[in-house]
DNA sequence: ACTTTAGCCTGTCGGC
DNA sequence: TGCCGACAGGCTAAAG
């Protein structure tokens, strides 16, 4: 399940099954996700080849000469290669059936994942204010720190701002601040250029780590719960409400922010 | 220009 | 056992 470490690791599993493949038919059977699928999209893309798959912030881009499908995840989404003739089950919602005999299918309980379809050199809509990656070269400390000035919000809505930069969602978003000592609630306006070089540097080592540990759980993706127990045992913060703080002992809080739960050590995180 | 809120869906879990 | 509310890893549109 999605943060960017998911996206990137979905990308890298199905991606050398998708190359040079023709779709040979999609099936919907329930067009209603985030957004209803377009037609657009389901008049499109049957027979043509994929070209390439790339990711961009959580989005994952299947180009053809046609145009290029623009899928998302979710909260619970998840996509796999099976088998042609694999039982679809209650909440498989579409499959992409390939020359090769296996087919692509997108499986999403809550239907919060998007396919959306994007013409021939256009940018689809939901991609057009996306910040920078994370990993790429236009992030660090000092980007954050400029873009933060005068900024009222919490830290932690600040970097989980798309517009901001992309990927980094609850979970890594609360890792990363206690790594680099910033309460979640701290404004974004008031953090340091020092802290914010932490903060660049911890939210960079953390996804790089999860894209490498997805890899390992996830290489032939064809694992039926799709999932890696994320790496459970390495979060510091993330869900131990009323656990010690595994660098000083104190117990770690949960508050909601931006109706999101979050986590933090009262006594590292200033 | 920025910040906050409601809402899209279903499944699961804990408390009573 | 069942009912009910709280909550879940995302994101957008609209309102403030």
């Amino acid at each position: 399940m999605p943060e960017l470490p998911e996206v990137e690791t979905t990308r890298l599993g199905i991606s050398p099954h998708l190359l040079g493949q023709r779709v040979t038919k999609l099936v919907v059977r329930q067009p209603k996700l985030r957004w209803p699928i377009p037609p657009s999209l389901i008049k499109a893309l049957p027979g043509q080849r994929i070209d390439a798959v790339e990711r961009r912030a959580k989005y994952l881009l299947v180009h053809t000469s046609a145009g290029s499908a623009v899928l998302h995840l979710g909260m619970s989404g998840s996509l796999r290669v099976l088998d042609a003739g694999t039982p679809a089950g209650k909440h498989d919602h579409y499959d992409w059936q390939l020359d090769s005999g296996r087919l692509l299918r997108f499986t999403d309980p809550r239907r919060f994942g998007s396919l959306l379809w994007q013409a021939p050199g256009r940018t689809h809509k939901v991609l057009v204010a996306l910040g920078p990656e994370p990993l790429g070269d236009a992030f660090d400390g000092d980007y954050l720190w400029r873009l933060s000035r005068g900024r009222s919000a919490a830290v932690k809505t600040f970097i989980m701002d798309q517009a901001i930069v992309v990927g980094v969602g609850n979970i890594y978003a609360a890792e990363a601040l206690f790594a680099a000592g910033i309460h979640p609630r701290r404004k974004a306006g008031s953090v340091s250029r020092a802290r914010y070089r932490l903060l660049a540097e911890a939210i960079r080592r953390i996804l790089h780590y999860a894209i490498q540990r997805g890899g390992t759980t996830l290489r032939d993706f064809i694992s039926p719960d799709g999932v890696p127990g994320y790496f459970e045992q390495e979060l510091y913060v993330y869900g131990r409400a009323g656990e010690p703080c595994r660098n000083c002992g104190s117990t770690i809080r949960s508050i909601v922010l931006g109706q999101r739960s979050t986590f933090y050590c009262p006594a590292c995180q200033r």
